[in-house]
DNA sequence: ATTGGGACAAAGAT
DNA sequence: AATCTTTGTCCCAA
């Protein structure tokens, strides 16, 4: 268990500082921008469902700005996870590789995406199309909506099979993703430990020394990552091979329409 | 810069 | 206690 962030926590990971976060302060920050940003959405409808408070862990380092909470109930969260099995599309043939150094490989997960029409996401050089919202996914988005006061117009859905499937380090650091919102990562089926890296405390003794921050996202759980939280750390999440069941992650983002680079 | 995998070391399990 | 398994770190491949 060492310093993963969950229960009781280490004293050993000192960089992690995890206390509640007072919701009041994100449904503020909600509120004034979806005046100017957003002002086809309902805004009372969405101000009207924070009556329904969630206790949320925040997760803190240097940088490292994170709000973790339990989104679902076990009966939710069983329900919508069998849902995604039953609906969600993944890409194949050439989205399903990744190509680096010259070698071609399957990618170890499954990945789907999908958003608002005619959305486009690039990542690893790849292009993605979304594909249309489905009812569970507008269900799952709106509810992420309501308890963060954040609206989201795409997502990507990672599946892992079981263990062995996995993600390495990396930071979603495309151009085109909004760098005011927080990125919404919701999980389903088995719990997965994930991990934080700073970027200066990465390869071999360079820099200084900072201690890695390591959770386990639950079945039902939501992580919010917020600015600037995603320019200083990377995240993986690394082969367990205990693990023998899916997990499915959808991680909401708000992508810019139209002016890039 | 980027990703996955191999060699090896360290830690965990039985 | 010893050995096997799993996890962590470093390094390499166009």
């Amino acid at each position: 268990m060492d310093n993963f962030v969950m229960g009781e926590q280490s004293k050993r990971s000192c960089s992690t500082d995890v206390r509640r976060s007072p919701r009041k302060k994100i449904k503020v920050e909600k509120s004034e921008r979806m005046k100017e940003e957003d002002p086809e959405e309902e805004e009372d409808a969405v101000l009207a469902e924070f009556a329904h408070p969630v206790p949320w862990r925040k997760i803190e380092a240097d940088r490292l700005d994170c709000d973790y909470a339990l989104l679902f109930s076990k009966q939710e969260a069983d329900q919508l996870f069998k849902q995604l099995e039953e609906e969600v599309v993944y890409s194949t043939g050439e989205a399903a590789k990744v190509q680096v150094f010259g070698k071609v490989h399957d990618i170890p997960r499954k990945q789907a995406t999908y958003g608002d029409e005619g959305l486009n996401y690039t990542y690893s050089g790849v292009k993605h199309s979304a594909r249309s919202w489905t009812p569970t996914l507008e269900q799952i988005r709106d509810a992420v909506t309501r308890t963060t006061g954040w609206t989201f117009n795409f997502v990507l859905i990672n599946r892992y099979k079981d263990g062995q499937d996995h993600i390495g380090e990396h930071r979603d650091d495309e151009r085109e993703l909004d760098p005011v919102s927080p990125i919404a990562s919701v999980s389903f089926g088995a719990a997965r430990d994930f991990i934080f890296r700073h970027r200066d405390a990465r390869g071999k003794q360079s820099g200084r020394q900072i201690e890695p921050v390591k959770l386990e996202l639950a079945h039902g759980s939501l992580l919010l990552m917020n600015p600037p939280t995603n320019t200083f750390w990377y995240h993986s999440l690394p082969v367990r091979k205990k693990v023998l069941s899916p997990r499915i992650n959808l991680t909401f983002r708000r992508i810019l329409r139209g002016s890039k680079k």
